[in-house]
DNA sequence: AGCTTATTGGCATTTTATGCCAATGCTGCG
DNA sequence: CGCAGCATTGGCATAAAATGCCAATAAGCT
């Protein structure tokens, strides 16, 4: 793993509340004039600790005002893994899928703007893809907590 | 809801893969001059559409190769809801919460470096909290989508 | 303590952001 | 169909930020 230092930790915790800092106002955050902050960044990029930067969107204020976790359950005697995957690629409004041990489905989230959106998601392209046999399909009532920020507690004492 | 014209969207669509991007860089993506660009810009983050811009980490660089869905049952009787909802924020391996309809539980999404942690998290601060009387975690085998970019499609045509 | 190596801070240069104004394109109406 | 009025654009000048470089500083090691 990379070596990650306090410094590198406060770079991290700062860009992960704010992406979109200036370099100025990063050192500044952090307490390093520009040209070391600058270089740690880089690093950080170079190295791949930082993915990739976002804008995230209020989905109330595009007409999304609501989500669902929809589990799917592929028939396990076609092989239709694949086909799957790349089909949820395809489709905008699963936002995640990922695939749970145990029971082997698939948990999506879903977005859309209203029922007759996630309903017709549902019948028209849901369903009707080849291996799916079934989906259970919960609400969410309230969005209690929703960050992108990663824990980083764990990396405190690995370096100076 | 805020008049969107392709632009805009154009706009949203480039800065939910790259958050970062200049606004010269901006501009040529979406094929407009820098002013008008950085004008569309400030209007979209003044009218919230676009709510903050974040850095994303990638778990796997920072020692957190594990996740997985808990769904929380709450006691109803006792009224601890909002005493949970705090105490959500303050977790950080928990990554997401939603209330969901039905069952009234909670569906939270963790990230953490291996069974241990996860155990601990569990054993010494979800089970211990009051109110909560039962949870079930699922892991996650693999995560075939996961994007902050909403869909988009359904609000061309708003304007021009 | 003294040497070696890694990291920092500040400066000069290049690149980018930003405010302003004239030019252009669109809309609606006569 | 053309013209007035409004909204939006493009380009320019200025201010701010990013970036590369080098000497100075701090940290690690023996």
């Amino acid at each position: 793993m990379i070596e990650l230092d306090k410094i590198d930790l406060k770079i991290l915790s700062v860009l992960q509340q704010d992406g979109r800092l200036s370099n100025l106002e990063l050192a500044e955050a952090i307490n390093l004039s520009p040209s070391p902050t600058l270089r740690r960044l880089k690093r950080l990029e170079q190295e791949g600790v930082i993915g990739r930067y976002v804008a995230l969107l209020e989905p109330a204020k595009i007409g999304l005002g609501l989500e669902a976790f929809v589990r799917v359950m592929l028939d396990k005697r076609e092989r239709q893994f694949a086909t799957f995957a790349e089909a949820v690629q395809a489709w905008p409004e699963v936002v995640s899928c990922h695939a749970m041990a145990g029971e082997m489905d698939y948990l999506l989230r879903v977005v859309f703007e209203d029922l007759a959106h996630f309903s017709r998601f549902v019948m028209d392209t849901l369903l009707p893809h080849p291996g799916v046999v079934d989906v259970k399909s919960s609400f969410v009532l309230q969005a209690i907590k929703q960050t992108t920020a990663l824990p980083l507690a764990h990396l405190v004492g690995g370096r100076s």
